[in-house]
This record gives C-alpha cells, structure tokens and sequence, in this order.
DNA sequence: TATAATTTGTGCGTATGTATA
DNA sequence: TTATACATACGCACAAATTAT
C-alpha cells in the first residue's frame, strides 16, 4: 500500500488513501476510523507518521478527533443561512485559538467574514454556514 | 516563558508566545523567524515540541516555511476582487492537497466557494480575494 | 562547478500523561 | 478498576533544499 521508495512522504499517502476511504464511502459521517496503533499495523507504519497523517486530515476538516475515543468522519451540520446586503465585502481565514474557542469550531474549520456596508464585521464558522446574496 | 506545569501544553505556549511578537511587530511581513534550533535553545524545548508550535502557525496561516531556508511572517497579497451577483451563495472550507495546488495556496489558507445563481461554482484563494456584494 | 554550512523535512523509537468506555 | 485510545514531549538519524564559500 504504501510505497517508500514513491517519493511521495508516507504520511501523505496515508493520508490520501484514508481520504480516498473516506470519500468511497467506508467511513460515513459519524463512523469511527481504526485507531492509531491499528493503522500503524495495517500499513506497518511508526505511530509518528500515523499520528502525522491524521493530523494532516484534521487541518483539512476532513476527520474530527476525540481523545480517548478516537477518531471520526464529522456528521453533517445544520446550516445557519446569513444574508449579505449589497455594499457587504465577504472574506475568509483561519481563526485564531480564541476565535476557535468563541465560534466552537473544531480544527481545520476556517471562518467567514462578513463585513457590512457600514463597516460592521461578523464572523461565522465556515463549517456551518451560508451566505445568500439577497 | 514555557511554565511546563500550566497545564497548557509547551508547543501551545510557544505558538502563543511567538503569535504575540508576530502580531507586536518584532517580525514585519517578509521577515524570517529564528531558526527551529534557534528557538529549540531560546525556550528550552525539543525540537519536536518546536515544530509542533510552528506546524500550529502554518495551519492559521500565520507564518509561512519554505524548506532549507527558514520561516517567515507571509507578506501582504494583492487582492482580487469578486463580485457577486444577487442569488449567489458564498461558502468556505479547507481546499484539498490538488486544490491548493491548482489555486497555490500555502497551508493554513481557505478557499471561498461562490455559487452562481445558475449553479455554477467557481473556487478562489482565500488569502487573496474579496467578495464584493453588488 | 563543487563543497560546506545552515535549515527544514521525514521517520523511527520511547516514556509518560490524560480522557473515555 | 481496567483496558483502550489519543496527547505530550523527549531524543536520534538521515534526507533534501537553500545559501554562501
């Protein structure tokens, strides 16, 4: 499965081949992965590189991980609909810790920044939200 | 500066300590940060623990690192700006590895999804792009 | 062109702590 | 209490990219 000699780094084919997985349709939404020591044995990888490989799909919000319980694909979430005006600018970047802790938003989970005409800004978590142009 | 008995992780710590001077100015945009043995000395803390907190800053998107040279405060980008038409919808998420390769975004950049009033969905980098509602 | 020094990248192992079931 | 699973943190070695000599 994984090859050494690709090139490629073994934590980014781990982390391909669980997100093939994952978007195959293995694991659905809510379905807990293997853990970590079992990874390490199915692909005869170190925890290191296991460990490097899942967090890499955490950045990308692809899985959640729950200490002590292990990981999982996120369910989907109910969707917050916001209107923007005309005249609104809407941006996007990653939250600091602080804004991570305010919005409840689990890793790899960016933010959107909607700023009105006149000049207010609201922030949204991006996993959870739609903004309708009226 | 690193108290290991905080109960906050060191590598947290340290990502906080070095996003205060970021944001205090002692490392303007461009500017190279101390090398990870640099700092590996300066705080006392293994190198592990100091990659870690570096990894937490490149997934906000608050530094850049470029192999065998160093780590860096990204400088500020052109923006490109977007208008949307009305009975568009504006989303945000994590790009995949191909698609940070296509719109070549470093790590810890989102994406803004804009959908058309016809469907149509075009992808822009989030660290270069507004959208402007008209 | 070649070499060395610097810096980040990859990967392994080990030990201990903490959360969950 | 016990077992399972993830979190933190250290160390080491070697590879790869960059820059200066």
């Amino acid at each position: 499965m994984i090859d050494p000699a690709s090139g490629v780094p073994a934590w980014r084919q781990l982390a391909d081949a669980l997100r093939d997985r994952i978007a195959a349709g293995e694991w659905p939404p809510g379905a807990r992965l293997p853990s970590e020591t079992r990874l390490t044995q199915e692909y005869a990888l170190g925890r290191t590189t296991v460990r490097r490989a899942v967090a890499a799909l955490r950045a990308e919000g692809v899985v959640e991980v729950q200490h002590g319980w292990g990981t999982r694909v996120p369910s989907a979430r109910e969707v917050e609909r916001v209107t923007a005006e005309p005249g609104s600018v809407i941006t996007t970047r990653m939250p600091t810790p602080q804004e991570r802790a305010v919005l409840a938003v689990p890793d790899g989970v960016p933010m959107l920044v909607v700023t009105g005409p006149d000049g207010m800004a609201d922030a949204y978590p991006g996993d959870r939200t739609r903004v309708e142009v009226r």
